[in-house]
Formats: C-alpha cells, sequence, structure tokens
DNA sequence: AATGAATGAGCTTTCATTCAT
DNA sequence: GATGAATGAAAGCTCATTCAT
C-alpha cells in the first residue's frame, strides 16, 4: 500500500519536473512572451490540463522556474566554496570558477536567467529569483575581500568597493555571454576576473 | 499645395514617433510580453489601425522601438567622447561618464533595454539593436587602451584584455542599477570603473 | 460623410439588438447556464470576437438581455394603462389585460424571464431588471385601488392589500402559465383576477 | 460480516446526503449555472470522485436534489393536512400555514426551487419535481372547495376557480419572498389567502 | 491619411469524467 | 467503496490584422 502510493506520487513529482524543464526549454526557444501552455506541453508530451493541474496557472509554472534556477545557481556556487577550503583566495577562485562553468553559463540557461530578467521590471514577482548575485553572495565575497585586505597588509583597498568591482565583473561577463556565447573564451573571462583581483590585492592571485 | 503635402508628413512624422515613445512606455509598464496593440494606443491616444498605418505590423513597430533607443544609445557616447578632446584620458572618461548619465541611464531605458535583451535570444532580429556596446564601440575603447598604454610606456598591458574589463564592468554596473536603482550611487559607479582603469593604466586617471 | 457614418452605425445597433435577441433564444432553447458565446453567435450568425466587441463581456450581454425585456414589459403595461383613460376601473382592466397579452405572456418570453429570476439570488445583478412587478407597478395599483375604494363608498378594504393579492395574483398566474402553457387560459386568467378585483370593490368589474 | 456491511451502507447514504445537501448549498450560494463538482465537493468536504460514484454523473445529482426537496415539500403539506382533522376549513388552513412556515418558506429553500424553475423549459427532465403546487394538490384544495360550496349553501362558486385563485396567489406570495425576503411579512400573506378564500367562501374563514 | 468595426485564431482556465491505485 | 491524478473538450476572452468608410 505504502509503495502503491509512492509510485504515484513519484509520478506526480516526475510531471511536475518535467513541466519545469520543457518551460525552461520552451523560454529557451520562444522567449517569455510567446511561452504558451500548448508549446510547453508539446515538449513536455503531457496532456492540455496539467499545467493547471500542478501549478494551479501558467503563472505559477513560471515562478517555480525561476525559483528552480535560482535556487540551483546559489547552491552551485555555494557548494564549490565549500568545497574550497579556508584560505579566502581560494574561496574567492572557486567562486569565480563556479560562475563560468559550464554547468551554470550555457546559452540555455542564460537564455531563461535574461528572459526572467527582462520581464522583473514589469513583473516584480520574479525578482527575488533573478537577483542571482543577491545580498548573500555580496556579503561573502566582501567578508573574502577583507581577509584578503587583513592578510596582505594593505589597508588603502575598501573591501566593499573590491567586491563590487568583482560582482560588477561577473555579471558584465555574463551578459558577454548571452550577447556573443560564439565568441566568448571562458579563459579569458577567469583571467579578466582575476586580473582585476590582483589589481586589489598585489600579494594574491598570481597566475 | 505643397505646403498641405508637408503638413500632412509632418503629421504622419509626429504620429510615427508617438507610436514608438508610447511603444517604449508600454513596455516599460507592462513589460514586452504584455504589450499590445490597445495598451500602446491607450498611452499615444492615437487609433486602432494607425500601427499598422505607420509601421505595417506590430513586430516592425517594436523593432523601430529598439533602433530608436540604440541609436540614442550610440549618439550619446559618441557625442560625449567626440567633445572631450584628443587625450586618450579624456575619451574614456567621457564615455564612462556618459554611461551612467541620467539621460541613458535611468529606468525607463533599462526597463525597455533589458526587455529587449531578454527576447533577443528567441527573436534574434533584435539582437544589433540591444548590444549596445557593440563592436564598434569595442575598437573605439580598445584604441583608446592602446594610446593610454603607449603613452605610457608600460608593455605589459593587453589593450583588449583592458577594453573588455572597462566594457564588462560598465555592462555589470547597467545590471546593477536595473535591479536595484534605488541604492545605485552614480559617483560610486563611476569611480569603480576608474579604479579599474587606474589599475590597468598606473599613470593615469588618478582622481 | 454623415451619411456614410449613418450606414456603419446603424450596422453596428442592429449587430447589437442581433445579439440580444439571438442570446434570448439562446436562453430559451438552452437555459442560462448553458447559454455560450458559441451558441449564441451560431443563432446571430455573426462572427466569434462579436460578443466582445459589443458588450466587452458575456455577463454584460446577459445583463442587456436582462435590461431589454424589463424596460420592454414596463413599457407596454405603462402603454396599456395610459391608452385606458382615466377611470379607475378601466385603467386597472387594462393593467391585467396587458399582462395576459401575447406580446409578453409567450413561451420565450416567460423562458426568460424565469431564467434570469433563477439564477438572480446568485447573481444580484440581475435583481433590478426581473423584478417585474416593481414598486412603480405596486403604486399604480395601490392609487387606483384607493380610488377604487373611496368611489365604491366601501371603507372596510384596504388598498395595499388589495394591491398585493391582485399582483401576487398576476404572478401566480404566469408561473402557471410558465408551468404549463398547454393547459393555460387566458380567458380564464382574466376572469380569476377580475373575480378577485370584484370581491374587493363589490360596485366594480361586473362581468 | 453482516454488521460490516451495515457500517458500509450506512457510510455509502451518509456520503450520499451529504452529497444532496451540498450541492443545495451550492445552487444557494452560486446558482444553477456556476455549480460545478469542484464547488460542491468543497463544501461536502469529499473527494472528487465521490460524485460520479454515487450518483453515476452531475446531471443526477442535480436530480435526485430537485426530487429530495419535491418529496420534502410534498410530505411536508400533506402532513399539516392530515393532522387538520375532517373539517376543510381547518384542512385549508393548515396547507396555506404549511406553505408559509419557515420549513419551507426560506432563503436557501427558494433559491433551490427557484433555480430548478429557471431551468426547467431547457432542461425537462427537472419539471416533474418544481410544480410544487401539483396535479395531486389541486385535486386535495379543489375538492376542499367543492366541500366549502357545499356546506355554505352557496352554489355560485366554481370550486375549480376558488382553487385555482389560492394557488396562484400561494405561488405568487412565494415569488414576492424570493424577490423581496426582507420587507416579506407571514401574517400578511396569511391573511391575504384567508381574504380571498373568505370571498369565495363569505361564511368561512371568519378571523 | 485616418478610423474603428469586424474577424477568427489562439490564449488560459475550468470542467465532468475516467480509472489506476 | 474511496481516492485524486489525469485527460481533453469547451469555455470566455484578448489579440493582431484587415478593410470599408
Amino acid at each position: 500500500m505504502a509503495e502503491a502510493q509512492t509510485t504515484r506520487e513519484l509520478t506526480k513529482e516526475r510531471h511536475r519536473r518535467a513541466l519545469i524543464e520543457a518551460t525552461a526549454d520552451a523560454i529557451a526557444e520562444h522567449g517569455l512572451a510567446a511561452v504558451s501552455i500548448s508549446r510547453i506541453l508539446e515538449k513536455a508530451g503531457l496532456s492540455r490540463g496539467m499545467v493547471n493541474l500542478h501549478f494551479s496557472s501558467k503563472t505559477n509554472l513560471l515562478l517555480a522556474v525561476a525559483q528552480q534556477f535560482s535556487e540551483d545557481y546559489t547552491h552551485h556556487w555555494s557548494a564549490a566554496m565549500d568545497g574550497a577550503g579556508e584560505r579566502p583566495e581560494a574561496k574567492l577562485r572557486a567562486i569565480i570558477d563556479a560562475d563560468f562553468d559550464p554547468v551554470v553559463l550555457n546559452r540555455r540557461t542564460m537564455a531563461v536567467w535574461f528572459a526572467f530578467r527582462g520581464e522583473a521590471h514589469s513583473s516584480p514577482e520574479y525578482m527575488p529569483f533573478i537577483d542571482s548575485r543577491d545580498a548573500r553572495m555580496q556579503q561573502t565575497i566582501t567578508s573574502i575581500c577583507r581577509e584578503l585586505r587583513d592578510a596582505g597588509g594593505d589597508t588603502g583597498t575598501d573591501p566593499q568597493i573590491a567586491a563590487l568591482s568583482i560582482i560588477a565583473l561577473l555579471e558584465g561577463l555574463w551578459t558577454d555571454y548571452y550577447l556573443h556565447p560564439d565568441r566568448f573564451d571562458r579563459d579569458t573571462a577567469r583571467a579578466v576576473v582575476l586580473h582585476t583581483a590582483r589589481a586589489f590585492f598585489p600579494g594574491s592571485f598570481n597566475a
């Protein structure tokens, strides 16, 4: 009996996930303006009533997609940093590497990410999910910069300014990838960020 | 008779412009996904057939808006640079200042800009108009960086890397403004870019 | 120019009326619960967008139908009474005759009337239109009854009670027609109401 | 084992009744046009498949509700009359009193009653259940009227006409209550019917 | 050139019913 | 007997576009 229930619940959960993935595919292909339930279900291979059954409305489904992408991104850089040990330089390198990892920086993910961003101004409910480099990430990087400054004995660098620069650079390079994925070079991107980091903390980040 | 014709043509041009402005307003308010001809005409105060009369389709009107914004942006930084004289440092400062000028960096313009960007992946016809910092700007900034390197006698700096960094920083700071217009500080933004410029060209950009 | 405009406006008004008539037909045939825009347009022979173009919503169209029927009914008994002269007995006879006139008491009209009544409890916006024998009619009949009492010298009859009785009788006989149109006899119905009137005002309403 | 079966059957019957009551509530609240299985089950607190399990279709459930209300009404006036003894005047008084008893004449019951009536023209299967004052009631009242006439020695009164008048009056007063429950006065209603009865049978129904 | 009534495709959502569990 | 996930038809409405005026 418990097993039977589990089978049903598993199927339900599988359908939920399939809808989220199909929606992301549909956004990547057609754009947020042209995503329709028909197009989503075409990709998911499920029946017409499915979206409203699982998410009550198309709006809720789109929010679920945004949330999913946001959580995936946050989890990715957090995990990368946690695996990098205690040294601030290693932690920052890990975050930078994570940001250019094809797992997050790829055409589909960027298409979805920028699509939600484009609508965030008129649909503010997306906001919490598309501010990728949010308060938590800023605090984390600012802390790392403070550690780097204290370790290097350099008193001239403002950790907040350094963090703002690094984060803006990451943002700008994502935009560069989104607009020109063909000419984008991940190694150059990493090098650019490390170069800026080195400019702020001269003793660290030597090649 | 010729005068009557001129009046007609002026009216036509006025209607064309009114539609573009109303469309930009509608995008800023409702988002690209929810812009309809009805909402545009509500803002423009014109009659229903106007869009198809002047632009033959809604798609064309949207493209005209994108083009308008793109041309305005390009003209703005070009003019600023042209007015800065011949010194490379002054030219780069002018470009940076232009990028944070409220004339281009304001809520409405960013809302429209990011809205088109969000759809650019699925509607590639927008691409030529939303790659703000396009090939021409990159070449311009790269040239300036080369001049700065040569003038400073520094041979270690790659002008392309420097230009990429500066442009990515400008992009990233626009994103920061788009996501958090309330907490954004234009002076800090300019300082951050100048700080990076100084890191690449130690002799220049002293406060 | 004025003529051309008039042609368009006349067509528009003709479509509006056609939709109202088609809706009444659809209610009579399918019931209020099963009236759909498709069924209405099938009867009207017009295109799908027509209802929302002329009435914004199906709800508004239904309200327009209710209003139309209400106005028709009121106009009918008012006109009948106005044409009956000054004598109270003649006026009341005219009202009674009007109530059983096939122009108002027929299958289609009753089907529509009772359909709206059935929904009036859950959709109170119908209320003003389905209280056929409303305050104005009650006051009118009460006034007539007062005249009749005063004329007859009978002081025992309460004009309000008499009016309430007559109106309730009219209502009840409409219901009888609605439920059993085949066995309903208009002459008997009139006779029943006149019999009651005679009971209240013994000197009047002799056959 | 037999006991278990009985429990099952009791549960089944309880569910059946719960569905009928919940449906009546839903009709009273939303109207027949807007009653959905979802809304019924929301009120009943039962699971989605229940309606089709017990009644095989929504249509059947609605018919069961109509039938229930019809049987309740008939049983109510029959029982009242049976308890009134043999005198015709007492019997008619009992029927009249029963008709204005809050047990039958209340908002919920009237909402359901008039809702079914409104659809009866387009869904004739409701007809047998919404002709409250049906053939049996008419025969009963006609018989009483005949007894009253014979007892009074009055030969001028047609018992059928008298019965028709009384029944139409009862109908009309129900309609009055349905349309204006707040201003309706049960005592006045009873007085109006008794007044008419007295007009037909002068010797009887003295206050 | 300008208007706005008309069209019908396509949208999201609700619905009654089915059926594996 | 009871459950609720699944289905797909049909609902009301919005839309871009057409075209007679």
